[in-house]
DNA sequence: GTCTATATGCGGATAGAC
DNA sequence: GTCTATCCGCATATAGAC
């Protein structure tokens, strides 16, 4: 037993977490890895195949987080309300922990298939929508919500937002949006083509 | 003269991005470029300080194209249907020219500066905005109008849109900003913190 | 002034010894 | 299970040929 064990999937996983978080993903390398666990680069190949399935692994890492997260954060809530306060919780999320959020939303599709976290976050997403009144296919409510809160964290974090906040503008997405949904529940057809 | 000039700034980045574009940002090396361009890999450090500078040549060349289609897109158009198209067009090149879209937005923000033309395509989009009778901050409206659309964009990118179109969620999106804004302008105040 | 040759140092990844 | 040694590709810097 010259060479006794060292590492676990846990600790590696951990460390990698610190420096995601801390560093950012460019400054994770399976080198400084090793070197930050007193371990020759190589040992950790025991462990993931390549770099790459241990960003997948941070990755479904963020997911759960941001899943427990968002339902803490509508427990209890009445649908729309739900809706308000989980958007909240996602923007809070992706703004707390950029570079987890970055990897968890670039991992997704890396795989063919998502991973198991991220499947749980929309069927979550569409249960709030499906409770609401709508005019419209609650897939695509879901999914317009979805892409306003990405656009959004994207663009604060290029710092692309002029100054706003970031809360702000999504409390005025928010509204424009709901206000929308009223606003169809009130016509048999919602204005499509119409400008 | 034994060393007759081989390169220029521009036939550099014509190769660039043609490879940009065919073989995505991953491919794009200063090794691979100047192998392309027949001349060993240093002597592109004439002409661009590093491969920072000539991404961000490209992302500029990005930014300009952009305008223009969205220009062209939207011209000679009422304010609200110029909106629209605008979307349409935005949408259309984000995915016609999806590597070229991805470096535009990249680089805004490496600089301290964003690039000039993302500066002019914020002002018109500000522009078109003005034009509109609105009960939100036209910064507003546009910021959250930005927002949705490149999330949209990103979320169809990594495949993320659930089988649906993205033409057709853009639809749904505008549909229910739309619907959004006209409500809000027949309230004195629209509602901010009501769910 | 323009390019080539060469070298440094970083990154991921592999082979085989212990 | 971890080690040492090694390979390849990358951006980049220096020196020098022409």
């Amino acid at each position: 037993m010259s060479y006794p064990r060292k590492l676990s999937r846990e600790t590696i996983l951990e460390v990698a977490l610190d420096t995601l978080e801390s560093e950012g993903l460019q400054a994770l390398s399976m080198r400084a890895l090793a070197s930050g666990l007193q371990v020759a680069p190589n040992a950790l190949y025991r462990y993931f195949p390549g770099k790459a399935e241990l960003v997948a692994a941070l990755a479904e890492e963020g997911s759960r987080i941001l899943l427990d997260a968002l339902r803490t954060a509508s427990a209890g809530q009445p649908p729309l309300l739900a809706l308000r306060t989980l958007a909240r919780a996602y923007l809070d999320f992706a703004r707390s922990r950029p570079a987890l959020y970055q990897v968890k939303m670039a991992e997704v599709r890396s795989g063919e298939q998502a991973p198991p976290s991220h499947d749980a976050i929309w069927a979550f997403v569409l249960e709030l929508a499906d409770a609401l009144p709508l005019a419209h296919d609650p897939r695509d409510v879901g999914t317009a919500l979805w892409a306003g809160l990405h656009g959004l964290v994207e663009l604060d974090r290029l710092n692309l937002l002029d100054g706003r906040d970031a809360q702000h503008t999504l409390d005025v997405m928010l509204d424009l949006t709901v206000a929308g949904l009223a606003a169809g529940l009130n016509q048999a057809k919602p204005p499509t083509a119409a400008a």
